[in-house]
DNA sequence: GCAAAAGTGTTAGACTTACACCCATGT
DNA sequence: ACATGGGTGTAAGTCTAACACTTTTGC
């Protein structure tokens, strides 16, 4: 049997906050400052040792809420990282999983000295070879917010169809028309409207719409 | 860190071959029957431990050719199978590949007595969770043949188009207009024309085509 | 010539994109 | 009134599916 080789979780769990300066929705993660060697003081994706009495999946969100107290929206398998020299020193198998946070959740994050979020596109070096995972997770976020209903995940129970495409476009940065959008969520079955329409706003209210089916395909089994 | 937890590697390896009665190309995969508890005589996917030496998808490729002697021409991880009771008395976690062989390999397959090649939709119950594993793959083989060049590697180095047709209708169980099917070929960038022809067949001659570029997509990285 | 598969042309419908325009609200 | 975003209409362009038709071989 399989011996000496460690078996690690890791999570990249991304998040719309607004940009320092721009205040323009951008996606970030959370990273955990490492505080031991190897790659002490870099920054890295959080995550930890698989139990033995837990699935992947329950080991990635029990990790991730325990570095930053977050309960993910929408978790998923991300891919098995399994090279011989990941890390120096030790064998690790790490599966990955990726992750999305509503912005509310953000709020209440536990920022503490050695946990602070980034923005996705503009990270330092990271531990290990995290840098290409989180490459792989953002490529995959945004492949699959086009194919997929992902993207409510960033928001609440109801929401307009402008903050919807406001996701969208954080996502794939690029500007979306809202009319076609419109339709385009019409001709899917991703939502459906409440009835409900909002008043704040100095223009014509909009109606509220909350997700519709549950994410599709099929995925080996649902996640946690 | 982790311990108790086993690491393995499994294998649902496709390839086309000829139905027993109608003949027509079907898609088939090697089992390996299993000679000790648990599921003493079951059927199951080729696999066996991580070597503490080798990548992940090392371990799948040298652990596909132990068991069938069959080298393939596409190798890709499928999933990470890590749920607590998958394995009675053992924790085992299994990074499951997917590999599509050539047709030209699979006669020269080691036919043991233990080994033994299965139509992919008419199989027994298996050994463990591979039942849903095989279902997965399957699924998997199937939508990703519609966006990314895979089916070629079925085919030798040269192919006629009514033959990467053939393995596309094999896959996709439904035939194509061969009219349109050329023109999508010709406006995706995934084969190109050689120059020769076909000299066999009562019939008008067929240009071969080649594969065009490499797979494609930001895939983590290359396997092996 | 005839059968069979290779390969080309053509058309109807579906879907995408761009953008003009009207609607309902707060100030 | 008018600025602002919500929401509808519409037409051009692109992509897809279906199928008629011509080409080139073996028998």
């Amino acid at each position: 049997m399989s011996d000496g080789i460690g078996l690690a979780v890791s999570a990249v769990i991304f998040a719309l906050r607004p940009h320092r300066e721009s205040g323009e929705q951008v996606l970030h993660l959370p990273l955990v400052r490492r505080l031991r060697a190897p790659f002490d003081d870099h920054w890295a994706l959080p995550g930890g040792w698989v139990d033995e009495a837990e699935s992947l999946a329950d080991a990635a969100a029990r990790t991730l809420e325990a570095t930053t107290s977050l309960r993910p929206a929408y978790l998923e398998q991300l891919y098995a990282f399994g090279e011989v020299e990941r890390s120096p020193d030790a064998r690790v198998v790490s599966v990955v999983y990726w992750a999305l946070v509503r912005s509310e959740e953000v709020a209440r994050t536990r920022v503490g000295q050695n946990v602070r979020w980034f923005a996705a596109d503009d990270l330092p070096t990271l531990a290990f070879d995290h840098n290409r995972i989180v490459d792989y997770a953002l490529w995959r976020l945004r492949s699959k917010v086009e194919y997929a209903p992902v993207a409510q995940s960033f928001l609440g129970e109801t929401f307009t169809l402008a903050e919807l495409r406001g996701v969208y476009e954080a996502i794939l940065q690029r500007p979306l028309d809202p009319a076609n959008f419109r339709r385009q969520m019409a001709a899917s079955d991703e939502v459906e409207p409440t009835g409900e329409f909002t008043t704040t706003g100095r223009h014509r209210p909009a109606q509220l719409f909350r997700s519709k089916a549950a994410p599709t395909a099929p995925s080996p089994w649902r996640a946690s």
